[in-house]
DNA sequence: GCGACAG
DNA sequence: ATCTTGTCGC
């Protein structure tokens, strides 16, 4: 619990800085708002002390002014990201069929603006949690966090500047999911990159899914994900040409607004190219790797 | 009590 | 998460 107090959901503490030019202007001071409120609604202070709660009217005002409205993230082929980005990594986790237990765990680090595969970790993993909706960084945190132990050991020169972790962030019910977990614990940016997520503050999925289908008419739409409280939790997203939407959101260390752009420039397929390498990675050690041995024992 | 339930 | 072939399309 007392991880929440380092949590900061504003860019201030990114190692870079974006400018924003197709947001407009009232969504975008919407969603910093509710940055703000997110950093200060935990108990204790925040690292930079300066985040202040903003009054119940302007989170519900906020909450009006983007509430079932699509923005869109950059133009098509442009998506530049300031120059200090250089490598943005995924992180993963694959299962053997039928076995709770055994799995595969994988780090990999791209390169950008390439998005060339340029480090990989890939081992294989005894889970000792069990699953359990809401709690699955204590199932799986632990294994990245080695993870970057080991690289931080051995290729330093290849920390990444962002993390995209399969799983949400801040989209969560008690405002503090895997990636946001991660974020803390290696204390490096990351962004929740979810296939699905469940009711937070009155909100649910499918009720996001179906204004999405009527307002995300294009690759880089985004609907944010507003509470009844008017808080911004996260966003469904079109990150690429496909027509299901991905859900994003701040994990630590970066707003959402440049997340959605982050995960923009990585859309070659619906999944992110970061994480859908570190997936592919894990899987196909599985297959060749731990059910080979099965075979052979 | 009932339903819902990231990976 | 995983179980699973073909098939529509660039």
């Amino acid at each position: 619990m007392e991880l929440k107090n380092k949590l900061i959901a504003q860019d201030a503490d990114l190692p870079f800085t974006m400018e924003w030019d197709g947001v407009p202007d009232d969504v975008a001071e919407a969603v910093a708002d509710a940055d703000v409120a997110l950093a200060a609604s935990w108990p204790l202070p925040t690292n930079d002390g300066k985040a202040v709660m903003p009054e119940p009217e302007a989170m519900a005002a906020a909450g009006t002014v983007i509430r079932g409205r699509a923005i869109r993230i950059g133009a098509a082929d442009d998506i530049g990201l300031p120059e200090s980005v250089n490598r943005i990594a995924g992180v993963d986790i694959s299962f053997v069929k039928g076995d709770a237990v055994r799995a595969a765990a994988s780090l990999v680090v791209l390169s950008y603006p390439a998005l060339d595969v340029v480090y990989t970790d890939i081992w294989p993993v005894e889970l000792d949690q069990p699953y359990i909706p809401g709690f699955l960084a204590f199932r799986e945190v632990g294994f990245f966090v080695e993870a970057f132990e080991r690289l931080r050991a051995t290729a330093p020169e290849l920390v990444p500047d962002v993390v995209l972790v399969d799983g949400n962030g801040v989209l969560h019910r008690r405002g503090f999911g895997l990636a946001s977990h991660l974020g803390v614990l290696i204390d490096v940016p990351t962004i929740g990159i979810g296939k699905s997520f469940y009711h937070v503050d009155g909100v649910s999925q499918e009720d996001i899914v179906a204004t999405s289908r009527e307002v995300l008419t294009a690759a880089g739409d985004a609907l944010l994900v507003v509470g009844e409280s008017g808080r911004v939790w996260g966003a469904a997203f079109r990150a690429s040409e496909s027509r299901k939407a991905l859900y994003v959101s701040s994990g630590h260390r970066v707003g959402l607004l440049s997340a959605l752009r982050i995960v923009r420039a990585c859309a070659r397929y619906r999944i992110p190219e970061p994480v859908r390498q570190a997936d592919l990675l894990s899987r196909d050690y599985v297959r060749d790797v731990m059910l080979g041995d099965q075979a052979s024992a």
